[in-house]
DNA sequence: TATACATATGTTCATCTGTTCATATGTATA
DNA sequence: TATACATATGAACAGATGAACATATGTATA
């Protein structure tokens, strides 16, 4: 598509250029908002830390408490909950009080989703 | 450390905490190796920025050379680069060297099903 | 080989992030 | 209400990260 080849002088070097002008534009133009891609990058960066994404996996068959995350994952309650702060404000965990204690749940289908299809990358 | 509600001694606690127990051995067993989550936060920590998300979105419908990806998000060269490398080593997108170019392109078909997925999600 | 072009890399620096510690808030029960 | 437990929050600090600049490497051609 993008033809190198079209170098020698005797070949309408204007053309070339401007077929590859017309690949930037037609980019450009598929490219979704700025705003968007900011918020996608916001939400993978959420998955991007190991203890994030430990938390997210425990919930993945069942619903616990920030004291049994952190035992689970050998992690202390600030730092879970700090965390917990985080996937909440994601919209990537829910969460219901019981008593004293706070259970926290996967909020989405599709959280399950994209950790399943990385594991699929990083599997190979 | 770990048992802190044993208290009220006329109610059987010791069975809920056996039960509560479970459910946290379990979900430790269901856990991947540390090692394997590792990675994988890894993986979502190269989506997790916008101009990686940029470049990635821009590869989705054709290969680029780094001079037009640098052109078309209005980068530097030098960033670009950089930003490859990393995708590069990350194993999310491939490349061929023609003439003086580089032509990089997506790697694998997961980059485009993880990116769609995260967009479903920021879509909401 | 000398030159120009395209890309890659090393370094520096300002900023961001996650953890820890201390403390506050919320809840249940004596 | 006083106490203990469970969770949340604020502040500070160390380590990570991305951008920019300078420079090196790779490639084609005169």
């Amino acid at each position: 598509m993008v033809n190198k080849e079209e170098k020698q002088l005797d070949i309408p070097e204007g053309e070339f250029l401007a077929a590859r002008e017309d690949v930037v534009k037609k980019v450009l133009e598929q490219q979704p908002a700025d705003e968007i891609l900011y918020d996608l990058a916001e939400l993978f960066k959420v998955f991007g830390d190991s203890t994030r994404i430990k938390i997210l996996y425990s919930l993945f068959e069942t619903e616990l408490c920030v004291y049994d995350i952190a035992r689970l994952l050998n992690l202390s309650q600030s730092s879970v909950s700090h965390q917990l702060r985080i996937l909440k404000t994601s919209k990537l965990v829910k969460f219901r009080r019981e008593g004293k204690s706070v259970f926290y749940s996967l909020d989405d289908e599709h959280v399950r989703e994209i950790i399943s299809m990385g594991m699929e990358h990083v599997e190979e």
